[in-house]
DNA sequence: TATGAATGAGTCTTCATTCAT
DNA sequence: GATGAATGAAGACTCATTCAT
């Protein structure tokens, strides 16, 4: 019985060999300057075999970032679990996890967000971004509808809040020399201050 | 005397052309979908002729950045001189300036802060960056020096600012598909909320 | 002994399949845009199949070659058959047969006539193609034991008539761009004149 | 003075070196199987050498069709001059003309006539095929005028002309190893037999 | 009988760059 | 100050084919 088996575990195998030096090397070196060729001396299979588990450099890295995404949608339905009925709580749980998954699943994040979106990818609804966003959008509409917000647009709010938390994620990716202050100061204070200015009242913590 | 100038005049002419187009390429196609051949093509001169100018791509790339920084830097001191003695209108403005710059010049904030650094710029202090960022880090010393500010610790709330506004900028530039609300939204809502969200008191607005 | 019978059936249906897609495709595409990849897609079997059927790409397309070809044999001689006792009726009927053969199997003409010799076919007696050109060798004896011809060298003449028909068929599977009169016009025109033009008297139609 | 010589001298060397060889391995091995690469490799420069003086494959290709024509024409040109007022003499000078050519500068006529034409040359008219053909037409229509042919579509008359030429000229090129009869034969013998199957009288020869 | 995985060589083409002039 | 010719390396991708199973 082990021969089915260790057919599956090896052809998985490959194909995970080849996402996983995919992704390191695509947030070390970006979409571009990444070639199949280079990936396939990194994994020592032929520049072939991947075309084997991939229809083109495209297709792996979209793979790559339907996989990140399907991770982080996980990440914020146990969330919202966990706060039901406390939407400021799950917000802040929201932005919480979201930027311990950037940070890690550093490489993950990078490939997803950091990179210049690829033309063909036209339709961002229903894309697993989509998703993750929703939950964001969710977070916010509740607190609002609690009357916790001050007046603003949802939309506009959700959309701030993303910006902002992704921004914390991509610069300690992305600019690993410069001298940030420690990360958990950082995000608590971002999280903090991000909530104090959409609050309509002073928070009592 | 006249040859020299001309000559002098000929020279700068060449250099600035090329600039120019290559400000405008970069901008449009993205770093590595920029060749030296299109350039050189685009500006109607030999290929070789760019080398005579800038020692490689990377070197003409760079003092197209370092030309843009510098303008970054421009803005945010006339900031601080329209704003002398309001710190929090100097913080307003420069988080406004730095996110303008961004949008502006999307593709040299883009090479600047949302890839890994290249080789050799190893060295943050002194880059333009830098010089930029040092902004920030003055308008928060000054509100908090004038007691504007909720307990924090300074170059905490700068790296938080900092971090907020640049992933608005990277945001905007690499998702050019999400349905974004309307920039200049966005962009009041996160500067009004991120000073609000730092100051001690609400602020009167 | 029903399960040796299906085994034999089953064989013989993949070969068959095989070569009637294959057939197909080279026609349509021509011999080097085949690919055994695109092949094996259509028939829906893996690439390797094709080879426990037949030794490589070529091997392939010389069977389908040979096949073609010894149903142009088969039409000559029906031809042959049709017209015994009438050199001159069978020598029209077998210019047109040839070239209705060109015609309806372009790819394997093309192959077999337009390029030249791949390696190991060097020897062309005994060759389909040979067996073709010897009926027409017969049909010009007989008209000239027959006395219709004006004096020429048999094979001379058997030649030149092999290859004046030869030209219509290359230049049509060829040159498809180019606006030839209607192929039945052209066809008439050339084996009358070939004929016209080598009998000794006028003919009397 | 020598300077501005050796230079242009050097470049039309490499350019014509790439055409020479282009023209032979065309003919040896067909459109398809030729790469630059290999051209590249046999006239030992790199295949980037070949891009500087023509744009691509096809741009090669047709620059070496279009050669070809050029050379035709000017064959058939002479000819006709030589038999100003002798339409007769000029059809057969012509249809003569036409095959010596092919035989003559075998590599060029193969190059043009016998590869599949590829999709881009849409457009025949104008072309330089066009105007080689447009001498037999012309041949033809003035014999035509003179009351010299049976009644025939002229259009049609000239195509068989040219296809049955074609054929000889091809198959002596294509076919090295049939047993052909000496050429002189044949093409006196194809001639003779096109021009009297076209007659309206037999001729007086 | 048939397959899935894999390869090595090859496809056309473009790149940044250099060197002699 | 500028060029034309040339290169070596690399780009994504496809090919016919093989081998273990």
């Amino acid at each position: 019985m082990g021969i089915a088996e260790r057919r599956a575990r090896q052809k998985s195998s490959l194909r995970d060999t080849i996402l996983a030096s995919a992704r390191q090397m695509f947030v070390e070196e970006g979409y571009e300057a990444v070639s199949m060729r280079k990936l396939a001396e990194r994994i020592e299979y032929s520049p072939t075999a991947i075309y084997l588990h991939f229809a083109d450099k495209d297709a792996l890295f979209r793979t790559l970032c339907d996989e990140t995404f399907a991770r982080l949608v996980k990440r914020l339905e146990k969330a919202r679990a966990r706060h039901a009925g406390d939407p400021l709580g799950w917000l802040r749980a929201g932005l919480e996890e979201y930027i311990d998954f950037g940070l890690i699943h550093p490489e993950h994040y990078a490939v997803t967000f950091l990179q210049r979106q690829r033309g063909s990818q036209a339709d961002f609804e229903g894309s697993s971004g989509e998703r993750a966003f929703a939950f964001l959008r969710e977070a916010v509409a509740q607190c609002d509808e609690a009357g916790l917000l001050r007046p603003m647009q949802r939309e506009v709010a959700a959309q701030v809040l993303w910006m902002s938390i992704h921004g914390l994620v991509a610069l300690l990716i992305v600019d690993q020399e410069f001298p940030f202050a420690p990360r958990r100061a950082l995000i608590e204070a971002q999280v903090e201050t991000l909530v104090r200015g959409m609050l309509k009242h002073r928070p009592g913590r």
